[in-house]
DNA sequence: AAGTTCATATCGGTTTTTCCGATGGTATCT
DNA sequence: AGATACCATCGGAAAAACCGATATGAACTT
């Protein structure tokens, strides 16, 4: 069975109306083309939808019940009307984010509430990948936008902007670990304990103590050892205060925390579409 | 815009079988129709589906994201194909089942969930009506179905049959409330203190102390108030088994708890169609 | 490198559907 | 009873869906 768009939407235009000539005005037709269409679509389905015993027809119990779905074949038609005209219009059919691990942001969750509220037909990404894996991703097309550490310098085709917000990196114990209890721990009072790094953290020189210290390949596996008290561990300050603020306490270390720049990157070859450039004019806004 | 089914079909086959070919000889059509039909959608839309520049033709990125609001509108189209299949098939658009409040029953969840998987397209409707209006509402056809306290007789176009399974109602008291300590209450013990009683239970004599009685329009409210210790109540026992078991007892007084034969009672006037007369053989053959 | 195979695009022509205006019948209101 | 507004039906015009045949191109074979 088949039934065409034009039934539907001359179904329901006639069941809101009331009236089958309304419809028909409304919907820019013919009385007898809407009516041929009902009287056809009710063939079709095998129901009489309306009561026609009245001067305006009624809608029999049948015919309400299945307005309920035509409403929702017509809902889903009209979204992807919707979808493809945003497409025609140059919007990008889905954007992906790559966020070196280092900096994976929840702290931007407001940002892409926004984005969701701004594009709701967009199909958004995000991947996570080490530092080096960021440009390359950028570069071969597969994301968009990348954010990552600033670096010095980038290859030519890839563009870059200092977001304003730093990436605030803290030093973290558990309350019951015995750095907790000192007021202000030095570098040497760090490498007496386990150190937990990331693992994909391969810019740093190995610190001493390396042979004795626990790795993850991510901030939160990073932070659930931490809070075990496995040893002590640099972390994103917004992923404790989220997450483990009553668990974890920050060491007063000197030279610590550390405020970090944050870039966005992208390619200049591949052109950013409607929502990445937005996206990435809001990152750099704040 | 106007998508036709054809069209869509035709893409949502082609995007699946890699091959225009394939969905046209999948959908019984030539592969010309197959292949202008997605043209003209592509037209419609106003996006290229499919990269044809290699032998088989691959979705676009646009494509892929429209295919997946195509699946949404051809699975709309098939629920309300298949709602009125059933329609057509003589099935009722909805039942309506109206149930005296002295007997509203959760406890017939089990049967109410092999309703749902039997008739997923049907629309149940639920009323709760005091004892002469379940009849009424029977009998004018605005409830299909009712449950009630068992009559010596009914009218001649009521159709009635007792359920096998009888209401368990049972006297309560809050475990803090004084007659919770005695052992075998009776009926003087329950006249010294504060009568709950139903305010649609008009059947039965107002008892002795019915003016300091406080009432409720619903056995929730009425649990509710024994609960709070305000006095003792007549309950089904289900409701205090499933909501409120830890904090009510049962009053062991002579002659309780009792149990009432309750009946399925339906119109003549009326045919039940399957989905009720399916209820109502399963009601009656527990 | 040429030939084979299998795919899609395009082109006429036929069939089907959609659409309109006109007409007639019927319920509702005055 | 008449006026009015509504719906069903009919015949013809316009649009579309559909098919078979044919051209063209990509991948694969020899």
């Amino acid at each position: 069975m088949n039934f065409s768009p034009e039934s539907l939407q001359a179904f329901a235009e006639a069941a809101a109306q009331g009236s089958f000539s309304a419809a028909a005005r409304r919907l820019g037709k013919s009385q007898s083309t809407v009516s041929e269409a009902i009287a056809n679509l009710e063939i079709d389905l095998g129901v009489a939808l309306f009561d026609r015993s009245s001067r305006q027809p009624v809608l029999t119990e049948a015919g309400r019940a299945l307005l309920g779905r035509v409403d929702e074949v017509l809902a889903a038609h009209d979204r992807l009307g919707r979808a493809a005209g945003l497409l025609a219009g140059g919007m990008e059919p889905r954007l992906t984010v790559v966020v070196s691990d280092t900096y994976q942001s929840v702290q931007y969750e407001a940002t892409l509430t926004e984005l969701d509220q701004r594009y709701p037909e967009l199909e958004f990404e995000c991947l996570v990948a080490e530092h080096g894996d960021v440009l390359a991703l950028v570069r071969q097309g597969r994301a968009q936008l990348g954010l990552m550490a600033a670096q010095p310098a980038y290859p030519p085709d890839i563009g870059a902007a200092t977001v304003a917000e730093r990436a605030q990196i803290g030093l973290y114990a558990a309350s019951h670990h015995p750095l907790a209890a000192l007021a202000t721990p030095g570098d040497d009072d760090l490498a007496a304990y386990r150190a937990l790094r990331l693992n994909t953290y391969l810019d740093d020189a190995a610190p001493s103590g390396a042979g004795r210290c626990w790795s993850a390949p991510s901030y939160l596996l990073l932070m659930e050892m931490a809070v075990f008290g496995f040893g002590w561990a640099e972390l994103p300050r917004w992923l404790v205060e989220r997450f483990a603020a009553e668990r974890l306490v920050e060491l007063a270390v000197p030279g610590w925390p550390k405020s970090l720049p944050v870039d966005v990157v992208w390619s200049r070859a591949h052109r950013l579409g409607p929502a990445g450039s937005w996206l990435q004019q809001r990152l750099l806004a704040r």
